[in-house]
DNA sequence: TTGACAAATGCAAATGGCTTGCATATACTA
DNA sequence: TAGTATATGCAAGCCATTTGCATTTGTCAA
């Protein structure tokens, strides 16, 4: 029943997006609301998998970029070759990477706001988005 | 003759990071520091054919990421898929990359290092380096 | 100056993320 | 419930990047 209740709010979300509310999609937003992290194409593939719902590796790449270009998602990059996927709705926040065990923290964004006034009123440049990871090590791989 | 000082610093520059200064290591320094942006292998690839220097596209790879290591360059993402390089010595700042031009203008870091202290105060990340681009519309293209 | 050795290179093949063309299937709307 | 735009599957292809291996070339000590 939960689920179903999940899925109905996902229906009326990708309706106002005008996109069509597939299975495969439905799954995929469930999936990354769900997760606390942005998420690669693979872990996208293995959870459909693991949820029994097959879907062509060119279907997600296609729907993820549908769902960039409609604002849903965000595009991530951890420097690791390939991109990853967040919801918008999750709203400004950066991550931090530790490059020794891998582990993706959240924190959110203070700063960048006055940074991009800045910008506008400096350089006359109409920033539309940025994009902001921080590499270290967390306190666990510190010790 | 110039040329031959650049080459000379390059040398000193490379013998300090302990990587061999090679012809095409020298020539791809000496583009790096006349580029007033990040560039990617292609780029460099060019200049090497106009230079009448011949590399391989496995050898700039490998150099950049030998260079990459050494902190001589950083790995800059303008969100094309493919990556771009930057010498370290040119220090911190950002860049405004327009969307529609595909222009790039440098902006200086001013709010990163409070940030950085902010995280590491907060979330006790220790913070090695970050990724910042900001994607937009530049003055040129907005009339 | 030379000889030895580690490091760098070239070439070819392979990898991997991502895209594309086309035929088919499916969600939405009237 | 039929019609249509949209989404999907599959196969082929693209492009950035990596890798294995044989060969060459800096560097440094003798």
């Amino acid at each position: 029943m939960f689920n179903l209740i999940k899925n109905h709010d996902c229906r009326q979300e990708l309706k106002g997006f005008e996109v069509k509310a597939t299975p495969a999609r439905l799954a995929v937003m469930k999936f990354l609301e769900s997760s606390n992290q942005p998420v690669d194409v693979n872990a996208i593939l293995d959870y459909l998998t693991r949820e029994s719902i097959h879907a062509d590796p060119a279907t997600i790449f296609r729907m993820m970029n549908a769902f960039v270009d409609k604002g849903i998602l965000k595009k991530i990059d951890f420097r690791e070759g390939k991109t990853r996927y967040e919801l918008s709705s999750k709203g400004d926040h950066h991550h931090l990477v530790c490059t020794n065990c891998g582990n993706v923290e959240r924190i959110e964004d203070s700063h960048m706001k006055e940074f991009e006034e800045e910008i506008k009123k400096k350089k006359k440049f109409l920033v539309k988005s940025h994009s902001l990871e921080f590499f270290g090590i967390c306190q666990n791989c510190q010790s």
